[in-house]
DNA sequence: CAAGGCGATTAGAATCATTCTAATTTGCTG
DNA sequence: CAGCAAATTAGAATGATTCTAATCGCCTTG
């Protein structure tokens, strides 16, 4: 399991994966890893897959909707949103969550990395972050001057889990059935 | 406008600040800003601060409602997002959101910095990251040595304006009224 | 080809955090 | 005390997402 491909020396606005090579790789992976989970894939998930990696617009689960749509009128939103659980399960989809918006997803670029979001138009755009790149004290300077954009805020979370839940449930797998479960998984 | 305090050397689990003194300085400051924007200090409002200020554990909206009602029990919902409305306005409090769950809020450090989120038990916890620390190249690696978390996902996405928005908005300030708004802002 | 089975799909209901609305209360200021 | 604006309220509305129960489609087996 590769990293995203890290291409230019500097921070951009963008370099996502573009070509016909790419994409059917790409879309292999997919495929593969519905395959691999059991899951049948039905033309509606295959559209669905070509929708999510067709733009780099990082589309929102209705606009995905949209776009299986216009190839099989028939499809329910309750479709997208279950083949969209079955990727990010598999890790083949970044969710990008919003919480007054609807959230946005990444099929070309899975593993975590940094975006650039317009809080005007709400574009999302990927960034390619060069940690080693000459680095002014503050990195919204750094990103502003990089990409145009007038940065404001970074959000740089650390999900994961914490040493306390993971003893427990170090615990819980030695014994019959755990405590209930909730988070942010 | 002080960036939060940075105390410890390496990325730490949490470094919360604390002491009558800091506590004092902080609701002065929140209070400061209410005054600013020309808001009346109510004793509920006044609760709030102090709820806001007397946890680390980045309460939620539901959490600082029952914080107030232990001392004012007919206060409303309504009431702590309203406030919250105003805090966040004044930059006086970070948001942090989730789209699975409610969103948190940190008013002890109100500018950006980065949290460790526990997915199992949704614990968010500040975190002191030192970005000059000997860096293992996977910084999800660097911080779960650092913290004891497993951490699976680095959150990093920038918020701003677009370029696009930006020349907008620059026109729309010399004519008489713009282009519909929306956006995360 | 018929029957059975099972995952995929559907429409619509349910959920839940958040926002809105319209009415009421509060706390001044004169 | 009257008048006024801001603060507050209860409850309705919103909107993304999830759930539910029923149906569909398709494959297999007899």
């Amino acid at each position: 399991m590769l990293k995203a491909a890290r291409k230019p020396p500097q921070a951009q606005t963008a370099s996502p994966p573009s070509g016909e090579a790419w994409f059917n790789s790409r879309l292999s992976e997919m495929q593969d890893a519905l395959r691999d989970k059991g899951v049948a894939i039905t033309r509606k998930r295959a559209k669905l897959l070509e929708v999510l990696l067709s733009s780099d617009r990082h589309p929102s689960a209705a606009e995905i909707h949209q776009g299986v749509r216009a190839f099989y009128p028939e499809t329910s939103l309750a479709t997208i949103y279950n083949t969209l659980d079955i990727l990010k399960e598999t890790g083949q989809v970044l969710e990008i969550e919003f919480s007054a918006s609807a959230n946005r997803y990444d099929g070309r670029i899975p593993d975590s990395h940094p975006h650039l979001i317009c809080v005007k138009c709400e574009k999302v755009e990927d960034m390619d972050d060069d940690p080693d790149a000459p680095a002014p004290s503050d990195p919204l300077d750094r990103v502003s001057q990089a990409t145009g954009y007038h940065i404001t805020r970074l959000r740089a979370d650390y999900y994961g889990t914490c040493p306390a839940c993971l003893s427990a449930s170090r615990a819980a797998a030695s014994l019959p059935d755990a405590s209930p479960e909730r988070g942010y998984a």
